[in-house]
DNA sequence: TTTCTATGTTAAATGACTTGACAAATAGGT
DNA sequence: ACCTATTTGTCAAGTCATTTAACATAGAAA
């Protein structure tokens, strides 16, 4: 990024540094020191002091042990978990995972339920609700304990909190989720897209942590992706930046559900995935496939279990969506250039089956300076890639509102 | 894009609000007046006089008369035009572009010269010069009346003022452009790449004005892409962000020059273009470009002029580019979700018998959210897109510099 | 003219940050 | 054990961008 226009962020201007040290303090994973923010923020040691010993009276940061080689030891800073608990929300296209974390991100408590996005807001969302209420039981707290809601949508997500255009999710389109959710919890809630999301949670505890350029993909039901730049989510004129799941790889491809021939999604997505093993088997290939009954209840988890398992059969299917997949990427790679790739979603906890594919096919088809700056890896949160992010987005909520106003 | 990790600008966080300032008056055309600076910055009126009486101090700003409806009329500023000029040149592969403009980005003069990128950098540079040195003499000036230089290149260009594995530009490789060119000129150079600079050259003057997600592609011999972001350009890991040339359209397309097999660039750049009106004049094909003399010595504009004037092989040559294009674009679209794409460069010269397939494909193979909010045209600055943009990177080294100090 | 409205300026107050001195905490040498 | 060097953290005074609140300026409408 280079700056050729200078603004400033948009709303509070007062306050940047303590937001930044904010931010810095719980994104630095053993902590950091007074010197060492002052040495990255360019401001002086008095300065991080005054700051500091603010954010101290108001709980939000506490001071820890830590050792070093010569010299006064640094005071480590962490930020305060103990001032209350935020809950991340993932709905996915079959499942819905929800999280309640402390003010340090940690997990309490996690549940992960069967859903159907298909059943639309009216079902789904008040779904949410009682899951939320058998969590926070289950978890002895009461839905006073939470500051914050993250939640995160399979779908581009606009301005006002609901959903455009998305091409799942019927139903929801420019419903308020956003405005529905903070009616039923009473409290402030984030609504992101669930690839941004992933994007978030795994630059911020996963395998892209600090990460400048960071690209993630979510290969589920859905394929979707969420590019982060310089601590910003790239969201676009409408919030539909990173939908790679409908560009077009084959122009003569299979027909899509978003009504267009050859998207990455009808090739390498977890409905073509399951589809074309229900063709293996019932062309009769040598598959442990074939055990299941009836044949087009194969699911695309079946198909990675059964890879795991030495099938090779499914390996082929799983090698190919890799290098559709790969096709696709390479397309990212050049445009966004990002320093890392980490691919995630259900289809993605095979790894190395998928990446390695993935990694060739990025290489074969990206130009030189950008494919030999890029990583490829798999999520390091797994599943949880996206609810985490859910969790960091409450979090910015509480812990920038706590460093504003006491 | 949305914040979810606070940072501040790298270097000068003082008189942050003083730059902008800055930006705000020389971006916006006919002049802003100090109320408005105060809401758009949301800053009082009393700050924005004391920031705005300090540049005027310097003679960066002065005032000038516009007319309101009611109550007092605002003071309308404006960059005083009269502290110096600046260069912009963009090297493209067959022509450099060099113009003088004035403090307010004026062109004064401007020089079109053909040129050969693959003579490397020891003889384009003393090139370079040379015709610099003409220029200046021509509109009455002098080397010391340049305050800074912006330069363009047709590749990946790097932090150090270089570029890094372009797919064109054989001996350039590594080569310290930017150090060059400041050693020959003794002014402070910017360097960028060339779609790059297009972008920025729209943005500011152009079709693209305002827009905060603003996509430039430039189809010539080679084919590029600059993206923008609320004022800043996206570069990525290694420079090459936006590498449009070389995404996979046709897997098994002809082979680029890059190495790769159906690149964009293999089928829709201006060599693209000229070879398949070759073939189509071998076959016989009842064209005018048939009265070209040898046949492989058609080139791209050859075919624009052809098509201008009715020649229905030129048209389909041109509007099947524009199919690739569009191909291209949308997964550009699908990824970045722009508000608007620019096409510029040679070959976007003829206008809507490009761009309507363009659009016309983006429509088909974009997703719905995106493609609603895109709006598709050609370059208003024509040829000189990137030459602009390389003035307003200089006018950016300039303008900063005397507002930090005097 | 008067009145209204919007823009621009001024002086005092505010507050974030720097400067420069000092205190605190540790390692290593003697 | 003591001294010195080194690094981290704090304090008080001063600086400077910005706000507050009052006032001045300039035009339109009544």
């Amino acid at each position: 990024m280079s700056t050729f226009f200078w603004t400033l962020p948009k709303q509070n201007v007062k306050n940047l540094n303590k937001h930044a040290v904010v931010d810095l303090i719980r994104f630095t994973s053993g902590g950091i020191s007074r010197i060492e923010l002052s040495r990255q923020m360019n401001l002086t040691r008095a300065a991080i002091t005054t700051i500091v010993s603010d954010l101290q009276l108001t709980g939000l940061v506490r001071e820890i042990e830590a050792h070093y080689p010569s010299g006064r030891r640094p005071i480590v800073l962490e930020i305060n978990p103990d001032r209350g608990y935020v809950l991340g929300i993932d709905m996915g296209a079959t499942h819905v995972t929800i999280l309640i974390a402390d003010f340090s991100a940690k997990v309490v408590r996690e549940m992960d339920e069967p859903f159907d996005i298909n059943d639309g807001p009216s079902v789904c969302l008040p779904r949410i609700e009682s899951l939320v209420k058998q969590i926070l039981s289950e978890a002895g707290l009461t839905i006073k304990d939470i500051s914050a809601v993250g939640a995160g949508v399979p779908g581009p997500v606009v301005e006002g909190g609901g959903v455009s255009g998305p091409p799942i999710m019927p139903g929801w389109d420019g419903y308020p989720i956003r405005d529905d959710l903070e009616a039923r919890f009473g409290v402030p809630v984030s609504l992101s897209n669930d690839a941004e999301l992933g994007a978030i949670g795994e630059w911020a505890y996963g395998a892209g942590r600090g990460e400048r350029n960071l690209a993630y993909i979510k290969v589920g039901t859905g394929i979707g992706a969420g590019l982060l730049l310089d601590g910003q989510i790239l969201r676009g004129a409408s919030g539909s930046a990173g939908e790679i799941g409908h560009i077009t790889i084959d122009e003569n491809g299979p027909i899509c559900s978003c009504g267009n021939r050859g998207c990455l999604e009808a090739l390498a997505g977890g409905r073509a995935i399951s589809d074309q093993a229900i063709r293996e088997v019932r062309n009769g290939r040598r598959t442990i496939l074939s055990e299941i009954n009836p044949v087009d209840k194969i699911r695309s988890r079946d198909i990675i279990a059964a890879a795991r398992r030495g099938d090779l059969v499914s390996q082929q299917i799983v090698s190919e969506a890799g290098v559709h997949l790969g096709t696709a990427l390479a397309s990212l790679v050049n445009l966004f250039n990002p320093s890392m790739v980490v691919v995630g979603g259900g289809v993605a906890q095979i790894g190395d089956l998928l990446l390695e594919p993935i990694r060739q096919t990025v290489h074969e088809r990206s130009l030189l300076p950008a494919s030999r700056s890029v990583r490829i890896t798999s999520a390091l949160l797994g599943r949880r890639s996206s609810a985490m992010g859910a969790v960091v987005q409450a979090l910015s909520i509480v812990l920038h509102q706590l460093a504003d106003h006491g």
